[in-house]
DNA sequence: CAAGCACTACGACAAATGTCGTAAAAAAAA
DNA sequence: TTTTTTTTACGACATTTGTCGTAGTGCTTG
């Protein structure tokens, strides 16, 4: 099983798979853009405990401690949302999307996408 | 916003959507056979967190205590699915459905069902 | 009725999470 | 080279979660 982060640190980890490598002040700013508010020492800790867990690697060049993932994102959605598709949705993916869907209605393009893969995937 | 439950809640909740109203005992038994192993008292503990919230309604019949769900099931998962979505998967229900079956091999009745939901979908 | 069982209530504990404050260290500015 | 500002490290604290143990209540049955 790959490394299942709680909700602060998957913040953390969606922001590095972004922009890594990252220092602490240029993750603190790309949260609190996304609008949620936490002051700089709560995100610091956050990666610190993460670099514990050995989700992520510290690399100190130049003085600055630039941070990146170690922990690969696809494997950790993957993870993700098949564990919801499970307990929740008793392995259902589709009941997870029309529920995830259920909230607003589907976007036109989403779901040309959509189609556009569920014929690649019925081909096979 | 409906109730957010924690794991172990959801799974209780899962069954009393279920086999509702159900007995403290029947909860428990019904995780056992799900594989999960956990005391009574842990469930009844849980039971009793979720009914102090307020997620979970008692009656005491005939000096049975039976327990009923106050929250929707419906909610309850859009919530989780949609907060999922949003969280980990940039508010696409695709990529969401992607990762989930990226773990198995998108099942084919799975996806025939999919296919008649996107018609009827893009039918509107 | 009394002893035994089954349930429930209560409270305790450890680990995980989210959040900071403050101190120490490093870099930048005066 | 002091002083200021920025960064980083530590440690503290409140909550939430998951898990039980134990004690109390009340129904069941000998």
């Amino acid at each position: 099983m790959s490394f299942q982060p709680s909700e602060a640190e998957l913040e953390i980890l969606q922001v590095l798979w972004a922009i890594e490598p990252a220092s602490v002040r240029s993750i603190h700013e790309r949260i609190l853009e996304s609008g949620k508010d936490v002051g700089y020492t709560t995100v610091l800790k956050q990666i610190q405990r993460l670099t514990e867990k050995g989700a992520l690697d510290k690399d100190v060049v130049d003085g600055v401690h630039l941070y990146r993932s170690l922990v690969n994102e696809k494997d950790v959605k993957q993870d993700l949302a098949g564990k919801v598709m499970r307990t929740a949705f008793g392995g259902s993916a589709l009941q997870m999307m029309m529920h995830a869907l259920g909230q607003e209605k589907p976007d036109a393009a989403e779901l040309e996408e959509l189609k556009k893969w569920l014929d690649q995937q019925m081909k096979k």
